[in-house]
RNA sequence: GGGCCUGUAGCUCAGUUGGUUAGAGCAUGCGCUUGAUAAGCGCAGGGUCAUAGGUUCGAGUCCUAUCAGGCCCA
């Protein structure tokens, strides 16, 4: 059209406007790698103060998840930023390589291996999904030292597990005990509940008669109801429900007999129902804490059994009177560890009763099968067997043997809390907690927990170093267990399994005779200890760590672990901060996104696969978007959504850079040529700064992610960019307002690039190298407020001004829709404006123009604020297009408003 | 069932010690621009602040209950 196009300075620039992030993040992620950005980073903070950021080690099975992303992206998130605010953060990731998952995962695909060959393939495995997992957390732009991660299948950190352990059992906080596992008869082993599979089976439900010895009740029995009458040996107490009502009855069995019995009042009914029976009316009325004190006749052993009051006592099913067999189930456990009972369990590994049941015709017998049946005959026997029915239930079942399971006490090595509990609490209070209602959460799980199970009768773990005497009692020898984690950090643990009795005997100085068994520490122990195997250990780390950050279930897992572990070792807490985030939740369904297809779960939860799609920077950008205190929403809408936020951080930028094209950093312009709106935008710039640092300090990244996005959606893009456009282009190229805005745009981009680095990493990056190549915008500082910059005057004349701006373009909206006017160039403004107005115009005067971007524009006093608007009588200039009263005047160029052709020459 | 939390426009977030018509960005609709153009600008609509009570002159903001959701236990 016009020849006037070659002569404005248009911005220019090699950055994209589409990102790519999907081809353009790998080629940046090797150019980090082959450059050593991370030694480099590390080496530059050599001195620098220390900021520890401890990775608790996530399980090395599986790809990455969403949860699993958002927990390493927060946490580089914290190492990019400290590390930018001048610390020296260096970061170890970390892998848990022990447990159940993994071994499950060996055994199922072949089964009946020798334990060193399940332990040899445990290991391939876990070494295979670190490999994977590495490199998408890599992929994820998670910056750290990942060719020496720790791990804890380690040698050393194994040693040093087995040293910490020594040092538990010299201060005395281990013992051994009986409790009940589940245990599969068929593989003779205790399970995992995760090895445990649900499928009905029909048992006898049978109400059995106990005659009360002493208390309240008198010439009667309890009543109690079991699907399990093998456990009736074992049996040391009845529980009832404390606020419960019950009564005492006379019944009419179905066989004509008659007899007294109590009852839950809420069950009396089901009772008569089910053994066909019918009752007199009530004689006594009791609450379950009446009744609790009594005593009562075991119905075919010479033992008298308490009558106990437990919570757990439920009003829908059975009498009311649940029967105890603390060695047999969890509840009964916990009730009889309450109520100082013992913990009697005569069954043996392959389910048959040993001699301890007390009754010698039951010796031998399978408990679940002849057992029942005999156990069956001697109550009847007895009288005591009130009524049987065949029971329909979902019961649990050994996932390799396909065996029912049974609930079976067995020796279990315990550390005792009691003695670190105190500590644990003060170390508790003297803990930052983010948010601050963790402090009250784990305080919680603290003051209430039981002593620690720490022995696994399971194969892929830290061998439980004790030895036990021919006569079959643990060897708990500090000394013994020291030279356990010599030949352990020689030899590794798999010699605890290769390796025979007498041989480990020698090994350690024991006498012949001396035994092991196979048991293994819980992995608990195994993350718990890394504050000791890693904190203490590797150089550049140092104990304590500055925080932990894992998601809020970490309260009563890995938080807990290590604070108990540091406890013992060192009396105080292994971290002076712990952040905690919640959960990604979809929003469509509300419901916790989960792996497993159990859940129901369709979508895609893989890391890989939003990757790929939308890039690492998007997920960095989800994650920095959110409060991540709470549970995080995820969704394609969310994504769909950052999508268009990235594009307008990413535009922003991009025209920042294209502005600058010609700008000459070396030779600033002198303070005096900054106009108006430069220092508006720089002061804005100060405050962007000052807000975005301390959210960064406080690891509020969501602050920092919506003052950014409002930044660069209204301050720059919509007002600043779009207002310097007619300076940029259509001044004279070294004119001082040019320059003066080059400026401002420089100091922002700058600033921007910086406090975006920590979120998009990639995206930074890439503007970076475009803005000052060779170097990485990673390795850099964060700018700091600059004092000269500040000016809360221009910002609040600013928000006054914009509020004219307001009025005037919606004024401009009804001519426009009219089809009176195209461009608000096109307008003549006739503003009035209040005394009040005129204020804030008059530092402005000469620039209010530009401001509006308006090409005609009156101002006069007025009582009331109006505006009119109507076409401008001007010509539009060809080169600038603003509508100019001189255009035409020029014989020179006659399409040129005076500006314009003073640019040309 | 218990402990600890959460619930503000379609989406993500602000709402300071309770105080005027509850804000922002994005999305949506309409218009402008075509010199940031698979871009940019303007205007508009959209919320009984989960629900129900209560305290108060006044509550999104304090209290209680209910509902929904989460984590950890049982």
């Amino acid at each position: 059209m016009s020849g006037y196009k070659d002569t404005i300075n248009l911005p220019k620039t090699d950055f994209p406007m589409k990102a790519g992030l999907a081809q353009r993040e790998p080629e940046m992620l090797a150019k980090w790698e082959s450059e050593g950005l991370y030694e480099k980073i590390q080496e530059r903070r050599k001195d620098a103060p220390l900021y520890l950021l401890h990775d608790g080690p996530p399980f090395a099975n599986g790809d990455v998840h969403m949860g699993t992303a958002l927990n390493k992206i927060l946490k580089d998130f914290v190492v990019k930023s400290k590390t930018m605010a001048g610390f020296r953060a260096p970061f170890v990731p970390g892998w848990d390589c022990h447990g159940l998952p993994i071994e499950f995962r060996v055994v199922k695909s072949s089964a009946g291996l020798a334990p060193a060959e399940v332990r040899r393939r445990s290991e391939e495995y876990a070494r295979k999904f670190i490999d994977i997992q590495r490199r998408q957390f890599k992929r994820l732009g998670v910056l750290g030292d990942w060719e020496n991660p720790y791990l804890t299948l380690d040698p050393a950190y194994e040693a040093g597990m087995i040293r910490a352990f020594a040092k538990f059992v010299e201060k005395g906080l281990v013992y051994r005990k009986k409790k009940p596992v589940l245990w599969s008869t068929g593989a003779h082993t205790a399970l995992a509940e995760a090895e445990v599979e649900y499928t009905e089976r029909t048992d006898p439900a049978i109400h059995v008669a106990f005659a009360a010895a002493s208390g309240p009740v008198v010439d009667a029995s309890f009543v109690i109801w079991t699907t399990t009458p093998w456990t009736l040996p074992a049996n040391l107490a009845i529980a009832v429900h404390p606020q419960e009502k019950y009564t005492l009855r006379k019944v009419t069995l179905s066989d004509g007999s008659t007899r007294s019995v109590v009852i839950a009042n809420a069950l009396w009914e089901a009772f008569l129902a089910e053994t066909k029976s019918s009752a007199a009316p009530a004689e006594r009325e009791f609450t379950g804490a009446e009744l609790a004190g009594a005593k009562a006749r075991h119905p075919f052993l010479d033992r008298e059994v308490p009558v106990i009051s437990a919570d757990f006592v439920t009003m829908e099913k059975g009498t009311g009177q649940v029967h105890i067999a603390p060695g047999h189930g969890a509840d009964d456990y916990l009730a009889g560890q309450a109520n100082g009972l013992d913990v009697l369990s005569p069954v043996d590994d392959f389910g048959k009763f040993t001699e301890e049941c007390g009754v010698p015709e039951l010796v031998g017998l399978h408990v679940l099968d002849q057992g029942n049946k005999e156990v069956l005959r001697i109550l009847t026997e007895r009288g005591a067997l009130l009524g049987q029915s065949d029971y329909l239930h979902e019961y649990p079942h050994c996932w390799r043997s396909k065996t029912p399971i049974l609930f079976r006490a067995v020796e279990q090595f315990f550390i005792r809390i009691d003695g670190l509990r105190e500590t644990a609490l003060t170390e508790i209070d003297a803990t930052q907690w983010i948010p601050h209602w963790g402090r009250n959460r784990i305080r919680g799980t603290v003051e209430s927990r039981p002593d620690w199970c720490i022995s696994r009768q399971r194969t892929w773990g830290v061998p439980l170093p004790v030895f036990y005497t021919e006569s079959g009692d643990p060897i708990l020898d500090p000394a013994v267990i020291t030279k356990v984690a010599e030949v352990f950090s020689e030899k590794g643990t798999n010699s605890w399994f290769e390796l025979d009795d007498a041989a480990w005997a020698a090994l350690v100085g024991l006498p012949a005779g001396t035994t092991r068994r196979n048991d293994t520490l819980d992995v608990w122990i195994d993350s718990g200890l890394s504050h000791e195997t890693v904190l203490r250990q590797r150089p550049e780390l140092a104990f304590p760590a500055d925080l932990y950050l894992e998601a809020t279930d970490q309260h009563r897992g890995w938080f807990q672990s290590s604070l108990m572990t540091s406890v013992a070792l060192n009396e105080k807490a292994p971290y002076r901060t712990v952040l905690t985030h919640g959960f990604v939740m979809d929003v469509d369904t509300r419901k916790k996104i989960s792996k497993s297809a159990a859940g129901g779960y369709q979508k895609p939860t893989d890391a890989d696969h939003y990757v790929n799609k939308y890039g690492a920077d998007l997920l960095r950008l989800w994650v920095s978007s959110v409060n991540f205190t709470d549970d995080v929403p995820f969704s394609e809408e969310i994504f769909t959504r950052l999508s268009d936020a990235y594009r307008r951080v990413r535009n922003t930028l991009r025209i920042l850079l294209a502005n600058l094209h010609d700008y000459d950093a070396e030779n600033p312009p002198a303070p005096e040529s900054l106009t108006f709106v430069d220092r508006w935008i720089l002061a804005r710039l100060q405050e962007v700064v000052a807000t975005c640092l301390d959210a960064y300090e406080k690891l509020e990244f969501h602050r920092v992610h919506h003052t950014i996005n409002q930044f660069c959606a209204v301050d720059l893009s919509s007002l600043y960019v779009d207002i310097t456009k007619d300076r940029l282009y259509c001044d004279p190229k070294n004119s001082a307002r040019r320059l003066a805005t080059q400026f401002a745009m420089h100091r922002v981009f700058d600033t921007l690039v910086r406090l975006l680095a920590p979120i998009l990493a990639y995206t930074a990056e890439e503007a970076w190298s475009h803005f000052q190549s060779g170097s990485s915008v990673h390795a850099q500082d964060f700018p700091k407020p600059d004092p000269a910059f500040q000016n809360p005057d221009a910002i609040a004349s600013m928000d006054a001004l914009l509020q004219i701006r307001s009025r005037i373009s919606q004024a401009i909206e009804k001519p426009q829709k009219a089809g009176e006017i195209g461009s608000a160039l096109e307008a003549k403004i006739q503003l009035g404006a209040t005394p009040d107005e005129l204020k804030s115009l008059a530092p402005v005067q000469s620039e209010a123009e530009e401001l509006f971007i308006l090409s005609d524009l009156e101002v006069s006093e007025s009582a009331t604020p109006t505006c009119e608007v109507s076409k401008t009588p001007n010509a539009r200039c060809e080169r600038c297009w603003r509508h100019r009263p001189e255009v035409g005047q020029s014989a020179g160029h006659p399409t040129l408003c005076a500006r314009c052709e003073g640019a040309l020459s």
